[in-house]
DNA sequence: CACTTAACCCACCAAAATAGTCGGCTATTG
DNA sequence: CAATAGCCGACTATTTTGGTGGGTTAAGTG
């Protein structure tokens, strides 16, 4: 199980979608201007996620996301493992093959860890997350904190416009 | 507490450490020997431990390192803070300024992991690990397939010669 | 039906972190 | 003094991360 700053992303906007996405759908680009992340990044992720069965995509108008399942049915090792590369690709590759086909010395050690990890993660649901007092917080702020910003190079009229000015 | 691979070589070559510096000092290059670690990165993980006191290096022939307290008071979460950068230098910087200012939406989730596995870190030692059967069994096992590697490029006159014979 | 929306897809890019290289300097020992 | 082995710093290659920018496709709406 590895633990970067691309699993956060993937949770928080899986926290939003749960969430905001109770009537209908949303929009990545909503997700991107209340977490403030990158539109095209999200893109990447929920690409792997949709993949992973933990999210529907919707097209055309008032279309956008929705959670595949319900929000206690879905964990945090289960997203995270969904955006990082398979568990298992780095060096002590679940086998023992650390070093030079044989066990590495602490071989042991990580698997160990790894596990704690694991089941403290899949412990924990989105639905859990949700209940949260301070989370609900901050959602509210964000809904009211987020302006209505627009990603200008998507709208190719409003984009020449400016190189005209310009 | 991040987890990187930075963190498993500091851990594994202390546990190395640990296990051979009982008697004498360690070089860094049987170290790096056994583990297939490169010379020069470990030179710079130890330069981290020794700053951080949980090594001691002794200069000069028959030198090498040796660990600066007692196995059973040296506890792998310690090892990684050593190597990694300032915990929270990322982002959710331990306060709540995620985002622009303010707390992120999964602030308190990554507070809560990170406690966890700090917690079940500062449990280990190097000395309940120098215990474990197989660890002792690959131990033995390394110390006999390493064969002597030399470092030819900080031999200069091996490497002046080998350019002639080129 | 044309138009807009928003998912979907891909190739490319910049910054950062990771891992390793190289060369030289310094303390210690024999 | 010569060999050893830590110490130090600058430089480099590779990978990961996060982001751009350009599409195409499916689905709703005037």
């Amino acid at each position: 199980m590895r633990l970067t700053t691309k699993g956060r992303y993937a949770v928080t906007a899986m926290l939003d979608l749960a969430f905001h996405s109770q009537i209908k759908p949303v929009t990545l680009t909503d997700i991107a201007a209340r977490q403030t992340i990158s539109l095209s990044y999200l893109e990447q992720l929920f690409a792997r996620l949709r993949r992973a069965n933990m999210v529907k995509g919707i097209r055309g108008p008032g279309g956008g996301y929705s959670l595949a399942g319900k929000p206690d049915e879905i964990n945090i090792a289960d997203i995270i493992a969904a955006v990082d590369e398979p568990i298992d690709a780095t060096k002590c590759g679940g086998e023992a093959n650390c070093q030079n086909e044989k066990a590495c010395l602490t071989h042991d050690l990580w698997m160990g860890l790894s596990d704690q990890i694991r089941d403290y993660l899949k412990g924990i649901t989105l639905a859990q997350l949700l209940e949260k007092h301070r989370i609900q917080e901050i959602a509210k702020r964000q809904d009211q904190d987020t302006p209505q910003v627009i990603e200008i190079h998507r709208h190719p009229e409003l984009m020449s416009n400016l190189n005209d000015i310009l």
